[in-house]
RNA sequence: GGGGACGUCGUCUAGUCUGGUUAAGACACCUGGCUGUCAAUCAGGAAAGCGUGGGUUCAAAUCCCAUCGUCCCCGCCA
C-alpha cells in the first residue's frame, strides 16, 4: 500500500495521523530552510512540509523536487500554524509534516502549467493531451461523463431496459452520413463500415423480444467536424416495444430529471413542452430552438407589402422580429446581424428604430403612417425597440432571421445562461427533397413511422407526409433525435421506393431488416441522446472535445497518436488495397 | 468544396497596418539567498530570428505568392 489517503481528504479531524499521500508536484516554495510542496492527485491538493528538524533527509530530497514529479510523501498531519490557514483549499487547515520522501517518478517542465486555467493553445492541449488531462477542470468534465453514464445505466435498469452491445464492424447502408469503412482481409474487395447509429439493431433486438434496449453507443460517421461534431461520438441509445410517443417522453423527462439530480443537484421542470416542427420554424427559425428566451418571428408578409418597398412586394415571405430597446445598437451592430443573416442565405436584413419622432430607417420613407402602425401593433413593438426583416423565400426568412435572433439573445443578455430549457420538437416531416440529388430523402431517417393521418399522401404528395418523430432540444442544442418505427415490411418497402431505391438495391441493402420485419416485428420505438452533447451543456462548455478525453481536431486527426497514418504496403498488400496517388 | 481568424523564446502575448539599431513583456525554466509560504520573495541567468518555402527590396517578423497547422462558420452531418 502506497498511501492511506487522497491528496484532498485530510482535515482537522485527522490531526496526529501518521500518512502517506501519493501525488504530483503541483507547486515547490523553496525557503531555504523550509520546502513547501503542494501535493496534488484527483481529489485534491494538500501542502506538505519538509523541515530539516523533523528529516534531514527528506529536506535534502526535497531540492530536488520539480513539478510534476510523482511522489509518496510519508509524515504527521498537523495543525497549520494560527494565520497561515488556507482557506481556498478543503485541506487547507492542516498540513503533512513529511518524515519520509520517495520520488517515484521525476518528469520533464510540462510545455504548459498544469493549471486550472489554461493559457495554452488548444492544439498543444491536444498533443499532450495526458497532460491538460490532468487539469482540474478536464477532470470535473471527464467525471461528471462517468457519472452521467453512470446514472444513466442506473435509471435504465431500473426501468427493465438491458443494455446490449451492438456490432462495430458493421453493413455500410445508403442515406445518412459517409461511412468509416474497414476492409476485411479475409474477404478482399469487401468492406465493413462502422456504425452511425445502432439503429437497425436496436429495432431487431425489439423484434427479438427484448421489449427494452439501450446502449451506451459510440457512433461514427464521416463528415465534417464542428465545435459540436466529432467523428466518434456517444449515444445514449434506446428502444422500447409497445410504446407511443408519449411513453417515450415521459421516460426521457424522467431520465433527465435524475441525471441532473444525480450529478449536478438540479431540479429540471416537467414536463417539458412539446411543439410541432413547423411551429419552431414558424416562431423560431430553426429546428432546435433556444427558448431560454422569448424572442420569436413574427410574419409579416402581408402588412409588409402594403408599402412601396419593392423587395418586400416580391418576397414571398416577410418575418420580423422585435429588439426590444434595441434603439441603442449602432449602425454597426446591426450591420454585424445583417452579415449573419447573409452567411444563412438572406439578400439584406431590413431595419426600424421605433423613435420618439417616429420610425427611423432607411427604408422608413416607403411606408405610410398607417402601415407603420400596424407594423408596430403586429409586432408590439413599443418606443426604443429595433424591428429587424428579412424578405425572402419562407425557408431562408426563417432561417436567417432566426439565426439573427440568436445573435440579438446574446448581444442583449436576454440568456439566462444557468437555466436548462428543455424542449420536444415532433411531427417533423417525413421527407424532403434534395434538389443536388433531385430526390426524396429521409428528414431524420427512412425508418421511421409516418403519422397514420397522413398515410395516404405518401405517394402523392410525399412532401406534406409528417412522421411520428420528436427531436430534444435543450437550450438550442439538439440533444436528441427519436421516432416511432416503421414495423409492417410492406410500408417499410413503400418509404424505401420513395427513396428512389430500386427492388434490387432495397434487398441488397436492406434484405436482412426486411426479412427480419417479416417474423412478427412489434410496434417499437425509441430515441438516441448525444452524450457528448448532454455533457458539454452540463459542464457549461462550448465544445464538446472538452467532454471527450481523447478528441480529434477539425481535420479529423488525432495530434496525440498522429492517425489516421500510413500504412505498411504489406498490410496493404494484405488487403489487396492500392493508394491512388 | 467555400468564407474567416490565428501561427513570434517552453507557454501566453506585444511588435506586423506605417519594412530599418542588440525582437519586448509576463509566466514557466536554471543558479544562488532566505524557517511560514500558498500568484512566495530577493539577486542573477539562459532562452525565439518570427510555422515552412519562394519572391519584392539596399534591408522583411512586418509587403506579395504558395504551402502546412489549429480554431470558428457555411455546405455537409438521416
Amino acid at each position: 500500500m502506497k498511501r492511506t489517503h487522497s491528496c484532498g481528504e485530510l482535515k482537522k479531524k485527522d490531526i496526529d495521523k501518521e500518512v502517506t499521500l501519493c501525488g504530483w508536484v503541483q507547486k515547490r516554495r523553496d525557503h531555504g530552510g523550509l520546502i513547501f510542496i503542494d501535493l496534488r492527485d484527483r481529489e485534491g491538493i494538500t501542502q506538505v512540509v519538509f523541515n530539516p528538524k523533523i528529516s534531514k533527509e527528506s529536506h535534502r530530497k526535497a531540492q530536488g523536487l520539480r513539478s510534476e514529479y510523482v511522489l509518496s510523501v510519508g509524515g504527521k498531519v498537523s495543525p497549520r500554524p494560527r494565520g497561515t490557514e488556507n482557506k481556498s483549499l478543503p485541506t487547507g487547515e492542516i498540513e503533512v509534516l513529511a518524515s519520509k520522501l520517495e520520488i517515484l517518478n521525476e518528469s520533464q517542465t510540462p510545455p504548459f502549467e498544469i493549471a486550472d486555467r489554461v493559457k495554452a493553445l488548444e492544439d498543444l492541449r491536444l498533443r499532450y493531451r495526458y497532460l491538460d488531462l490532468r487539469r482540474r477542470p478536464m477532470q470535473e468534465n471527464i467525471i461528471l461523463r462517468h457519472r452521467v453514464a453512470k446514472a444513466t445505466r442506473d435509471f435504465l435498469d431500473k426501468k427493465g431496459f438491458i443494455e446490449v452491445e451492438t456490432p462495430i464492424l458493421t453493413k455500410s447502408t445508403p442515406e445518412g452520413a459517409r461511412d468509416y469503412l474497414v476492409p476485411s482481409r479475409v474477404n478482399p474487395g469487401r468492406f465493413f463500415a462502422l456504425p452511425q447509429s445502432p439503429q437497425l439493431f436496436k429495432q431487431m433486438l425489439m423484434v427479438a423480444g427484448f421489449d427494452r434496449y439501450f446502449q451506451i453507443a459510440r457512433c461514427f460517421r464521416d463528415e465534417d467536424l464542428r465545435a459540436d461534431r466529432q467523428p466518434e461520438h456517444t449515444q445514449i441509445d434506446l428502444e422500447a416495444s409497445f410504446v407511443e410517443p408519449g411513453d417515450i417522453y415521459a421516460l426521457i423527462e424522467e431520465m433527465m430529471s435524475y441525471l441532473f439530480k444525480a450529478t449536478l443537484g438540479v431540479r429540471i421542470k416537467r414536463p417539458f413542452p412539446i411543439t410541432t416542427y413547423q411551429e419552431v420554424m414558424d416562431r423560431f427559425g430553426t429546428e432546435k430552438p433556444d427558448i431560454r428566451f422569448d424572442l420569436e418571428l413574427i410574419d409579416v408578409t402581408e402588412i409588409g407589402k402594403e408599402g412601396d418597398y419593392r423587395i418586400f412586394k416580391e418576397a414571398a415571405s416577410i418575418k420580423g422580429i422585435r429588439a426590444p430597446k434595441g434603439e441603442n445598437l449602432s449602425l454597426k451592430e446591426i450591420e454585424k446581424l445583417s452579415e449573419i443573416a447573409l452567411v444563412y442565405g438572406a439578400k439584406g436584413l431590413a431595419w426600424l428604430k421605433v423613435t420618439k419622432e417616429g420610425m427611423a430607417s432607411p427604408i422608413a420613407k416607403f411606408f405610410s403612417e398607417k402601415v407603420k402602425n400596424s407594423l408596430m401593433r403586429k409586432m408590439k413593438a413599443e418606443e426604443g425597440d429595433l424591428l429587424l426583416f428579412i424578405a425572402d423565400k419562407p425557408e431562408i426568412a426563417n432561417g436567417a432571421l432566426g439565426q439573427v435572433r440568436l445573435a440579438l439573445g446574446r448581444k442583449l443578455r436576454l440568456i439566462n445562461e444557468k437555466g436548462y430549457r428543455f424542449l420536444w420538437v415532433i411531427d417533423f416531416p417525413l421527407l424532403e427533397f434534395d434538389e443536388e440529388e433531385k430526390r426524396f430523402k429521409a428528414m431524420h431517417h427512412p425508418f421511421c413511422m409516418p403519422k397514420e393521418g397522413d398515410l395516404p399522401l405518401l405517394e402523392k404528395e410525399p412532401l406534406k407526409v409528417r412522421s411520428k418523430t420528436y427531436d430534444l432540444v435543450l437550450n438550442g442544442v439538439e440533444l436528441g433525435t427519436g421516432s416511432i418505427r416503421i414495423h409492417d415490411p410492406r410500408l417499410q418497402k413503400r418509404v424505401f421506393r420513395l427513396l428512389g431505391l430500386g427492388e434490387e438495391e432495397i434487398s441488397f441493402k436492406f434484405g436482412f431488416f426486411l426479412e427480419a420485419l417479416e417474423y412478427g416485428a412489434p410496434p417499437h420505438g425509441g430515441i438516441a441522446l448525444g452524450l457528448d452533447r448532454l455533457v458539454m451543456i452540463m459542464a457549461g462548455r462550448e465544445t464538446i472535445r472538452d467532454t471527450i478525453a481523447f478528441p480529434k481536431t477539425q481535420r479529423a486527426t488525432s495530434l496525440l497518436t498522429g492517425s489516421p497514418s500510413l500504412v505498411s504496403e504489406e498490410q496493404l498488400k494484405e488487403l489487396r488495397l492500392k493508394i491512388e496517388r
